[in-house]
DNA sequence: AAAACCAACGAAATGGTTTTCGGAGAATAA
DNA sequence: TTATTCTCCGAAAACCATTTCGTTGGTTTT
């Protein structure tokens, strides 16, 4: 076990800082954050002292007196960690490491355990918290009562009240579709996932808006579910009743997998018969796929950054608004959606 | 933004909570911690009124003088979180939720930005530290000299005085390939990653011992890179070489996958003419697979808990040992491994 | 009845930092 | 020279909960 053996040394203290440069404890903490009180030549000594001692402020004391931690509460219900993990690096770069710190909890979809986390988060003294979700949909509402900020990542809130950051799926839908347009395809099929989720609904519109922006018709569209599984018999069918679809939207990577799958089955060439596009950019998928799949990016991690800077202004009193904010997603083009010819 | 309304709303201190009481400052606190030098009747006022105000204690005063924040720093180098999610999750069982919370810190493989986050946790006077890797070859030993206990999970450390917790590889490496042996395959090879990954080595070596424990000799065995494309060429080579195979033990999900997709390709039926397993049983890869993909699970939720356990045990001063120890597997059985016939 | 003891409570120290305020000395103005 | 203004620094309060130790009053022992 690391430590053991000088499991004893006791931080640095501002007293032993102020002592070794010969100077008040008053004097030292104003020459380290860089107040104008202090004469030149002291400060050059205060801060040699220190950094020959290594000193770094107790947060804790420092906390106590400020009324404000540094941290910030990361609550989740994405098992997988597959939105949080981008959101909290986005978010660690827009805190600046280590001056704020996060506490990730997962409360696992489970509303109980969140109210759990909640509590123990806000008796934590946490000054902001953002909440993530697993999909797009709006989620409960924390409620108005919170002393501290906070933001909603990925899944909105439903109360318009609450500031919601969220990809822009609209959007999504819709630069994925005018790319495949761009690259010479007319007949376009769509195969998404569950049509409970936002998400899908979200993209579809998007989808259209394309087309008819084009003036095409969507030669196909069916929902189900968010699995290869359901992406390989989607596209055997689609193929076998519209043997004409020349591109598929599909509602995500791995609907998207199995659709490349099932096109290789049949003997389409990808890209050249039929162009595939999928969503999430999720890169084990993408970048392992006979062709590397084209997918629109949610771009979570600057929306992490975004939320986090929202949280910032927010704690020092400045308004950041509410409503659901609806954020840029970004094309990934790879070889399953080439140009034709 | 939530809680705009109420933003100003100061929290509760105990000071007004002993006034409410109508007792010191002592002995509200003496109540409240369960201190016996209290007279039930003043017990039960002061619980009362810490409930009516609902008081809950400033974390930062506590621990400034306690020394203890009941927090716990997870340090990942796993940009994915493939591993870190799983971890944490099995870290907050053990914890206990809301009894200790976790600042997970993301260094991204960077030396110098790890030292950094490491600094920010001790100044948050973490009671504890978890340190995760993003494989399980030794990684740098952050020191003896920190203050707190540390447990190194899935990369343990090179320094053996640390205690580390690292999945066991060579059981692995040994049960995938029992299972094979015992579905009736006879001409098994090994198509595996990186050779400089020690989970490379070590599970080749398992599948070489349960392979002389048989009496079997081992078909082929080549490394390259984690990823499904090599897993594709290097199927394509070895059945070209070995048509004789008739099981192919690969080194990670993302190959395994990448084998089934040439096998389909050139014919082969899995799992009736090769089966085909693969290591971390990572479920996007391994539930969307044809067939379904027989995989190892390195109980990473587990880990994690044991991670947290130990850590415990020694922030309450137990000796927990150290070295590096090797946690048992898990086979989970699918389509790609049924016994023949 | 005096001595010893005990239960219950409060005053005060503790932890480390920030901030306010007052004082000392020097520089400037009258 | 005296009065005024500045600059620089240090003492002390503040933040909030915990803990030690001393005090009070009552109960038991001799």
């Amino acid at each position: 076990m690391s430590g053991s053996a000088s499991r004893s040394q006791r931080p640095v203290t501002l007293t032993e800082v102020a002592r070794l440069a010969g100077v008040s404890i008053s004097t030292a903490s104003k020459a380290l954050n860089g107040r104008n009180e202090v004469a030149p030549a002291t400060r050059e000594r205060v801060m040699d002292a220190a950094s020959r001692l290594s000193f770094s402020p107790n947060p804790l004391a420092r906390g106590l007196l400020a009324g404000r931690t540094g941290t910030v509460g990361l609550l989740t219900s994405d098992l997988e960690g597959r939105f949080v993990i981008p959101i909290l690096m986005g978010a660690e770069d827009a805190f600046g490491a280590g001056q704020v710190s996060v506490f990730l909890c997962d409360a696992r979809g489970d509303t109980i355990r969140e109210q759990h986390q909640l509590r123990a988060l806000l008796s934590r003294r946490v000054d902001g918290l953002i909440v993530v979700g697993r999909q797009t949909d709006p989620r409960p509402s924390l409620g108005q009562d919170i002393p501290v900020p906070v933001v909603y990542a990925y899944a909105p809130s439903d109360n318009p009240d609450d500031l919601s950051l969220t990809p822009d799926n609209v959007s999504a839908g819709r630069i994925a579709t005018e790319h495949l347009i761009a690259g010479g395809r007319t007949r376009i099929a769509h195969i998404s996932g569950d049509p409970e989720y936002a998400a899908a609904q979200d993209r579809a519109i998007g989808v259209r808006q394309a087309l008819t922006a084009a003036g095409l018709e969507l030669v196909a569209e069916v929902f189900s579910e968010w699995s290869e599984g359901w992406g390989r018999d989607a596209t055997a069918q689609l193929l076998a009743q519209h043997p004409e679809v020349d591109a598929i939207v599909c509602g995500s990577d791995q609907i998207a997998r199995g659709a490349l799958d099932t096109a290789r089955d049949l003997g389409r060439i990808v890209p050249d018969d039929i162009a595939v596009i999928g969503f999430d950019n999720w890169e084990v998928l993408t970048t392992n796929a006979r062709p590397q799949l084209t997918s629109i990016d949610a771009n979570l991690q600057q929306l992490g950054r975004t939320a986090a800077q929202r949280v910032f202004a927010a704690i020092d009193g400045l308004d950041v608004g509410s409503g659901t904010h609806q954020l840029p997603v970004r094309l990934v083009i790879r070889g399953s959606t080439l140009a034709r010819r």
